[in-house]
DNA sequence: CACCGCTATGCTGGATCAAACATAATGAGG
DNA sequence: CCTCATTATGTTTGATCCAGCATAGCGGTG
């Protein structure tokens, strides 16, 4: 028997959770969302609808794009995108291990 | 903007959540199933399923029920029905003080 | 012996969420 | 001007979960 746990951010509507965050997190080691969507197992049609929603919902970009080019275009983490995934990843190892915690304290 | 989060326990699949913790408990203080459900505003049937279920996948009876009689039947919980019961509820508690927590500190 | 409140289940239609497929457009380079 | 990798979307199909409806049986009580 082992715990497993979830947390996402809200405002009023879902916003940022881990979805988003490896996303992002991917995107910015890569330089692309094509890329990171292959690199995380997900189609980049899915990729895309979510990071669109979240920046319908956060009112603000977190990627600038390229299209075309060289490379076929590309994308990067706005500072907005950045901020949002460092926030994001401490909060969500702190979480995380606090969760096991528990769990430890209180089963096996 | 705020921190939403679940957790549960698995074993395999999933044992025991937050759904199963507050039917649990209401049966606990109300003495049958149907009460419980209709308190938390759930149908009886979607309660009993769900309690089934974390039956079935634990290998193990958390309630004990009578059909029939004076007030119709009821339910109660067994030794091993109390015990998820307060070590969920503890365990609970502390995890989500310690999400509230971490959020405090990364967000806001 | 009919009634009441409860346990105990089956079944089916809807609703929501994810996956798959399709297509347009961009801009550097051969 | 054609190819290539990419951004950018619409649409459709499938799968899975949830809600509501239906039904049966039990055992006190009036």
């Amino acid at each position: 028997m082992r715990v497993r746990y979830k947390f996402w951010l809200e405002d009023g509507e879902h916003v940022f959770g881990e979805g988003l965050f490896e996303l992002l997190q991917e995107i910015d080691r890569r330089g692309s969302i094509n890329q990171a969507a292959r690199s995380l197992n997900m189609s980049y049609r899915q990729a895309w609808g979510q990071l669109k929603k979240a920046e319908g919902r956060l009112g603000e970009r977190l990627l600038s794009t390229r299209v075309g080019g060289e490379t076929g275009g590309g994308a990067e983490l706005t500072p907005a995108g950045k901020w949002f995934l460092q926030r994001y990843r401490q909060f969500r190892r702190e979480a995380g291990e606090a969760i096991e915690a528990a769990f430890q304290r209180h089963f096996s």
